[in-house]
DNA sequence: TGTTTAATTCATATTTTTATAATATTATAT
DNA sequence: ATATAATATTATAAAAATATGAATTAAACA
């Protein structure tokens, strides 16, 4: 655990990357499997030029990445690192109080 | 998984408390157990009121607590959840590299 | 009581994020 | 070549986070 600081920067980024309820929203929805933008913003109800933002901001820490097919570009997770996170926000945001 | 978007906020927040170059770095400080706020200030060379809004925001979210010793204040981990977090964030951000 | 130490709170300026609107790009279809 | 659909980019305004300095509290002790 020691050495984590000698990464603060990178791994913060990291963080920041998912510390956003509407980006957290997008990887719920990614998490189930790649989904494109139109299916995105229906799901989430955010305006598209908001999403092309986050996600942007996702790709741009290597968190998601993209296929096109045509017109339609595909988004899925690409980060192992944000996959453990979310299960472990799954975890405990939500299986908690399955139990209770 | 599916669930984290009922409590994308809280979950959200709960990140954003982590998010920070300067929390990472005082909680790696607390992981190997409670420090008193002069002691987190040495190791990390942050200045003392700087110092004191992030352990008030950490403490906030219930991410550490503290306890009082005279004078002294010494703040511990408290969320099993952060704890989680650091132990993803050292295996991916720091045991990857002592493997290559 | 007055002083010192440990730390917090408050005020404010700066920086970073976020949202929104307008415009642009890219690929397909006519 | 033009129109349309899917999405990205750019500009900018608003909101949130951060750093810094000054003032404040709280405990210990001379």
């Amino acid at each position: 655990m020691l050495e984590v600081k000698d990464r603060a920067n990178e791994a913060a980024n990291f963080l920041k990357g998912l510390a956003s309820p509407h980006r957290l929203l997008i990887l719920c929805e990614l998490a189930e499997g790649e989904k494109n933008v139109s299916q995105l913003i229906e799901k989430t109800k955010m305006p598209q030029t908001s999403m092309s933002q986050h996600l942007n901001k996702l790709k741009s820490e290597g968190i998601v990445t993209y296929r096109r097919d045509h017109r339609t570009l595909y988004y899925s997770i690409q980060d192992e690192v944000a996959l453990e996170i979310m299960q472990v926000l799954y975890n405990n945001f939500c299986k908690k109080d399955e139990e209770q």
